[in-house]
DNA sequence: CTGTTAGCGCTTTCAC
DNA sequence: GTGAAAGCGCTAACAG
């Protein structure tokens, strides 16, 4: 069914089916005529047509990463609610833990027409990508920084600082901290600097830390914990770079110090404020970033580039809570 | 940059270059000024072109919704890695906790001359929608099943029949179920009269369950079984509609029993095996899903529909495992 | 093997 | 207010 179709069956020009979808002049009979046409035939126009004539698609692309998926659901529910507001549509794609895939994707939004891509991935952005992050239309990234692109990200090393203040250590306590693998910036070296940082201005004695890597599932951190309480068990702190890491850690130290949590038995903290670790296992002292406001965030950068394309660039940090301490 | 511009840059016609892209007949000639003219300027071609002049778009359409957040990364996951093995491409759309938007949603997909649609929800679908599930290209749905089409889903109510089963329960244990607020099939009812009917095959006492319903977040579980246990405590088994609503329960537990959990404490069960809540509180008996698998076998239905449309609808309703028993 | 050409469904002057 | 007509970038005959 098409434009042309519908304009003979109303017994009006495509012209007039084209104005009356976009709101253009129109006498309120023929209005009426082209409404019916349209509600017997369940006519529905090709957005394709639409793009390839206007050159414009009002929609914006979305890739996120498997990597991020615990903060998938909040950083796209806060992106679509402000184009939404905006009448800007979303394309969304999805890159598993093949991060070649990215270039493959964003390649074919790009074919789209889209007007704006938004890339939400901690993970490390290969140097296939440098082709697309220049492309011909506004491309900004969601949880790191890339030089010279827009940027919305979490004050990752900030928190892991205030985190480790806030666990309300000595300097003879003794501390581990499990760090993320891989080369994920915000997850690893962010987090870890922050929190040794934090460390060492309370002075703790440097011989105290213990730091160990661990891989991103319940299973990697418990392996990892168990192994580390195997060699020393008189921790105070037990603290990992997520709470998905940290859910192993206190299953390998309630194996060791027995369920009823022995008042020796170390501490853990976390990070990402997981409901479910803060319910069962908490309070612990873990840190919560607003993934929604996250993408609203990221939206409305997105939005203001696209009005004004000589806006300079922006790269928003943004803060975070301490809970459970 | 349009297929022209190439073309006269190569000094070849736009069929040409139209050809280098398809694979069509070229002389290798043509094909090497093709390719460096296309890599001098950076040319991307238009899929709103080609789909336009080609009807067909080559992608299938994915809609996703908050109610089933927690399905969403693993089902993407399945339903993206077969499409790509089999060259579909993916493109995602999301709709928040109104499910108002889905009609906008789904007719947005459909002008965009999409192949199919797969709309992953759990939550009750609008009867406005009822129009374009019926729409012009194969619609299936994951999660529940409708009426005349395909659909893949878990057998939840078998899934808590046998988990009422497996809990080891006796005539005379006293046993809770908190049932998920809200009219989503499968997370209440499904599971609410499975589990009820599994307890009934024990044999166990009708006057010794009680029944009551919880929202869907750990704050909804843990109130609702706060309230519970000030009437009541002496339950053998307080068993819950989602895991998160088991962690509240947890967390209402221990408050009341002590975090040693006592032995008179009850013990509780989930739905869903969340990894966090297993090493937390775990083992505590709940249920597996494979949300890949469940992506997978639904992008396998789905090209089955695309390669022949004759093929009657498919009604597939996947298993389950379960652990912590 | 290759170029010419028509036209996918839509919007947008332009002239009425 | 309205219709005729051109053309967005591409592909698929078709003729060579």
């Amino acid at each position: 069914m098409t434009n042309g179709e519908v304009a003979e069956l109303a017994g009006v020009s495509s012209a007039a089916v084209s104005r009356y979808l976009n709101g253009g002049y129109l006498s309120e009979e023929k209005r009426q005529r082209i409404a019916a046409a349209i509600e017997e035939t369940g006519y529905v126009p090709s957005a394709n047509a639409r793009i390839l004539r206007t050159k414009k698609s009002d929609t914006v692309g979305v890739i996120l990463t498997r990597a991020d998926e615990s903060a998938m659901s909040g950083v796209v529910s806060g992106i679509e609610k402000y184009f939404f507001a905006s009448d800007y549509g979303t394309s969304i794609a999805y890159v598993g833990d093949d991060v070649k895939e990215l270039s493959k994707t964003m390649r074919s939004l790009l074919e789209r027409q889209i007007d704006g891509i938004i890339l939400v991935s901690s993970a490390p952005i290969p140097g296939d990508m440098d082709l697309y992050l220049r492309a011909r239309v506004p491309v900004m990234v969601v949880g790191q920084h890339v030089r010279d692109l827009c940027s919305v990200r979490f004050d990752n090393s900030g928190a892991a600082y205030d985190l480790a203040s806030a666990l309300g250590c000595t300097p003879e306590s003794r501390v581990a901290y499990i760090d993320a693998a891989g080369r994920y910036r915000s997850f690893g070296a962010d987090r870890r600097k922050g929190f040794l940082a934090g460390l060492e201005r309370i002075g703790l004695n440097q011989e105290h830390i213990s730091v160990r890597t661990a891989g991103f599932s319940v299973d990697d951190g418990y392996r990892t914990v168990s192994e580390l309480l195997s060699k020393q068990a008189d921790f105070d702190f037990i603290s990992c770079a997520t709470d998905t890491i940290a859910a192993g850690a206190i299953k390998a130290i309630r194996e060791r110090f027995g369920s009823s949590f022995a008042a020796r038995a170390p501490r853990v903290s976390g990070f990402g404020n997981d409901p479910i670790l803060q319910a069962t296992a908490g309070p612990i002292p873990t840190v919560s970033f607003d993934y929604e406001e996250c993408g609203v965030k990221a939206a409305e950068i997105m939005v203001d580039q696209l009005k004004d394309r000589t806006v300079s660039s922006v790269s928003l940090v943004l803060g975070y809570r301490i809970v459970g301490a």
